[in-house]
DNA sequence: GCCCCGTGAGACAACGTTGTCTAGCCGGTC
DNA sequence: GACCGGCTAGACAACGTTGTCTCACGGGGC
């Protein structure tokens, strides 16, 4: 009748079926050198008093560990997070962890308090999609305690040092841009002679956690090369703000497929931000019938479905590709080409990473960039 | 250099500032009565050895909680639940708690399996969509144990009993039917004027735990009614296994919108089954142009999008009305129109019920049921 | 000057579990 | 018949933290 006793503990356990606290333990833990006899005795207590393991409390001796991952993204809510967060987890399930997972909403503050209330909870690693704006130094605190990885974007560089304001767009020209079709795996400094990573004065680019991207730049540029194939000449950038690693990273793709110098303002590119759909496709249709634009290049979902929607309501449309793929890019006539990444790939990938660094392996932190997929299905066309 | 030693503990700390470890613990734990000047030394070794409070262990006391939810759904990757997921998340993230998501993938050994880890995991509550064909008896388990929510749909009654195979479909004509839109909140036995609400033989419908649903047959209804309005005569009901309570619930809808009676197998209600949007564009591509249909009600996601690919392949369409709102359902003209539930309500609830078992409140366990809108944008219209 | 009381700090045990170590038992061997 | 080795069971301490209790100190009242 009373709503919640406290629950039987071993303790109890052992008491029910006379034996000592330790061999309920052992009992428990599936160790195989006990008698017959005390184990049916102990197994009729546990399951006659309704024991149940105390995994919490076998947790705070040193070397056992809950085995729980915690996974830090901006929204779970968006299908791009929520499919990552599946993918995380069947992995983490498969080998035998819980998964913790919260949405940082973007915001630099509360993505700390996140991570350290996991870090509080004592998870065994962590998953993260670095904030924006992120400038709390939350990484160089917390990797040098559990294993980290950085998920779908780098950190950013620690302390970007108000000195250097423009690095110069000419002295780093174009970097040697990635082949169109990235390989599965970069390793950390990529320039293979260097023989010790970390270079004081330069921003060495060896990365401080595990890294997994997806090669935004390649896909983009690729995406942008098609619609020009097709004989677009004035295409629009309708992204979110270029404050987000990827999209920074998409537009760069985009210019390098336009010739355009990476840092210059040419005004061949136009650029648009949305952060909703409907955002977009107020940018679009205001552009429609302009003859200021010939294509879109939509570089996340919201602008895809943004841009659709203005041509669904203006009966008329452009030539369109947009990155990352989503379900209704089959429903409309003509189909929308996409960029696809390989979200559930990129989730096990990151959870494989955290695994490995919990089952002792130690190499120096590694970035792995996904390679993404050009699929067409009409909209690239005039 | 030591890649992960181990971390410092209140002990350390206590030693560092030369204060005894309950004072550090006074400390970390928002004490006031503390001399300033102590307080002072204990911040400053906090931050010179790194200390992180370790709620873990502090959880072990009785009457200290980790403030962890656990959360069991089919499937994180469907929008359905990753949104309801997301809505649980930040209700429950106000209120200073994490949630542990994992996925039953609908199997019911996989589901009692995730729910002993979670109570093993001492997690203060539970939320879960009870799995089809559930015969395992978690629920009766966990429910003394841990305030437990049931959501999308109710516990299977408990044993059902091989001896009555099939009860009848006439002794229990048709029940009351709950009004077209139900009332944001049904009580426990809704026949107010019963004493006791446990009755031995027959299966009671109160619920053994709080239950938080959506008025699948009233949405089902309304959207068939609709259909019929605009002249449907041969409607086709594609949706899923009849397994899954919802998908009962939105067909007696369907049939009670027909007239029919709720058991009978009148051939003028068509039914098909299809698990996925592939499955479900077949069926739909096989049925048009035979006449054998005039309109489709869609009982979920899957079926609609499948029944939309199947239109837009076809270049012909009919009447469709859709369980579930999507995303997708503007961008086609005309655009989807759907019966669409109130998802993020619906996580906000039950994070509040287990909330409040928590806070302590222990009235009996509610069914709240969850109106659902009909929202029309065209695509009804023959 | 003495006592009482309020305040803040520390000693100790406890939470539920597991690692280590010792004691005991049994069978086999010389 | 004595000894040894292999095996299981139990006593004990420890994990990192917090609740309880006690103690020391200092100030104020008589």
């Amino acid at each position: 009748m009373n709503p919640m006793p406290k629950p039987p503990t071993m303790k109890d356990v052992a008491a029910a079926a006379g034996v000592a606290l330790k061999t309920v333990s052992r009992h428990v833990n599936g160790a195989t050198n006990i008698d017959p006899a005390l184990a049916s005795r102990i197994a009729t207590a546990i399951t006659e008093l309704g024991y149940r393991h105390n995994l919490a409390a076998a947790s705070i001796r040193p070397g056992r560990s809950a085995k729980v991952i915690g996974l830090v993204i901006s929204d779970l809510a968006n299908p791009y997070w929520s499919v990552l967060a599946r993918s995380v987890e069947r992995t983490l399930s498969e080998n035998g962890y819980l998964l913790m997972t919260v949405s940082s909403e973007e915001d630099a503050d509360r993505h700390r308090l996140l991570v350290d209330r996991l870090i509080a909870q004592r998870v065994d690693g962590l998953i993260v999609s670095p904030p924006r704006r992120d400038t709390t130094g939350w990484a160089a605190d917390a990797a040098p305690l559990l294993p980290v990885v950085a998920i779908d974007r780098p950190l950013a560089p620690l302390l970007p040092s108000p000195t250097d304001a423009h690095p110069a767009a000419a002295p780093t020209p174009t970097p040697p841009a990635a082949e169109a079709s990235a390989p599965l795996l970069t390793s950390p400094g990529a320039d293979a002679d260097a023989p010790h990573p970390t270079q004081p004065g330069a921003a060495a680019d060896a990365p401080l956690v595990d890294t997994i991207l997806a090669d935004n730049a390649g896909g983009a540029e690729a995406a942008t090369r098609e619609l020009l194939r097709h004989g677009a000449r004035r295409i629009l950038f309708l992204g979110d703000s270029l404050e987000l690693y990827t999209m920074r990273e998409r537009n760069a793709g985009f210019r390098r497929a336009l010739g355009l110098d990476p840092a210059s303002d040419d005004d061949r590119a136009s650029v648009a931000t949305a952060h909703t759909a409907a955002e977009a496709a107020e940018v679009v249709t205001a552009l429609l019938g302009t003859g200021r634009i010939d294509a879109v290049f939509a570089a996340n979902n919201r602008a895809s479905t943004g841009a659709v929607d203005a041509f669904t309501r203006a009966g008329t449309r452009l030539p369109l590709i947009g990155f990352d793929d989503f379900e209704a890019a089959t429903l409309v006539r003509p189909g929308i080409s996409v960029v696809a990444q390989d979200v559930a790939q990129m989730g096990e990938t990151a959870a494989h990473a955290v695994l490995a660094r919990l089952a002792g392996e130690t190499p120096p932190p590694t970035t792995t960039t996904l390679r993404t997929r050009l699929v067409l299905r009409g909209s690239e066309l005039p």
